[in-house]
DNA sequence: ATAATTTGCTAACGAACGTTAGTATGCTTA
DNA sequence: TAAGCATACTAACGTTCGTTAGCAAATTAT
């Protein structure tokens, strides 16, 4: 009966490599430290994978696909960019407080991907940078925000939200939206009365 | 007569083991890398440092003493908190635009220190940390800051000035004190009007 | 019942790793 | 001029690395 509890050992494969790149970095885990924390030898690993960068991109990749699919619903009909701004920073920490290993993994593992993996990790991440930037132009357009330097703002706002995956504990008090409203607030507004 | 101009060979080390280790990570760096760099055999590195840790080590303890250097001057006599938080922001980008590798490899490879220089390098964390966390409760006490959860806004305003290394550039327009000045501002008012 | 798939093993490959030993050369200092 | 230090070499050490080959058992699908 027991549904969605079965899980193939491909899937084990990635989140005990997940926990281990987290910890030590993907360089300064062997592939005998993950079959170990799995139970079995290092070469079993390969017939279930075909490479230790292919768990990488996995990682890497299907993080990638969570911050877009969670970027639907932030630019809807609603005219207000401090809306757009606290949605889109909603929609972000989300995400990484669901996946904080994974994010750890895919804020700092990243450059160990090959080409044309890296090219194409590069390159998403521009687009989405490029979505917070349109916001950020958009609020000086409409005169909601202080005129600023876009691209700074913009990434001194990621480095904010980009840094809960550090600190945020899901059994802790705050929930991912309350932390989002937080960090969108302090964001917005500043620590300032 | 030449000042100041001749380096020994153990600081030239210690210079291009600062970028290897910054691009490709500590792990990922091996010691022929660093030789070859140098012109020189991985052997021959021997002759001048103890081992590969020794590099990182003195990596992150002197930008751990630079950090601390330029504390002094925040906490003077002057009392309001914002002020205090300004001059700490500055102090602390400061430091970061003038050594952006070394203090890349400081935030990303410290944990590849082994003991005791981790457990050393954690409790400096600390009690930095909690300078930061002392001005914002000095804020909130004296009704400058509106009341947040102290050590979350330590960690988010933390997380923005240290992300500065990614992307600063020394040759760019900014100079370290713009830099500063505009991080201080964007966490004390915030991006709204 | 049989075929296919999943899962794992042992043994081993060649390469790369950090590091040591021992030696040699040239520069700097007494 | 001698001593000492800085610098670098060759050769090699034992270890670990990611990965492959070939085989075997168990489970699942037809």
């Amino acid at each position: 009966m027991e549904i969605l509890v079965k899980k193939n050992r491909k899937q084990q494969i990635e989140e005990k490599a997940t926990t281990l790149f987290r910890e030590r970095g993907y360089a300064a885990t062997s592939m005998r430290d993950l079959a170990q924390v799995l139970g079995i030898e290092a070469a079993s690993l390969y017939s279930h994978i075909k490479s230790k960068e292919e768990i990488l991109q996995k990682i890497c990749f299907r993080m990638a696909d969570e911050f877009f699919e969670a970027w639907k619903g932030v630019e809807s009909e609603q005219n207000s960019a401090a809306a757009k701004m606290n949605k889109a920073a909603i929609a972000h920490v989300k995400v990484i407080t669901r996946n904080t290993d994974a994010s750890a993994v895919f804020f700092n593992e990243w450059r160990h991907l090959s080409e044309p993996y890296l090219g194409d990790f590069l390159a998403m991440r521009d687009d989405y940078e490029g979505r917070f930037i349109q916001i950020i132009k958009d609020g000086i357009a409409s005169g909601e925000f202080e005129v600023v330097d876009e691209k700074f703002t913009m990434l001194t706002i990621l480095s904010s939200l980009n840094w809960t995956h550090n600190w945020y504990k899901p059994e802790g008090s705050l929930t991912p939206e309350e932390v989002g409203v937080k960090l969108s607030n302090l964001v917005l507004n500043g620590l300032k009365k």
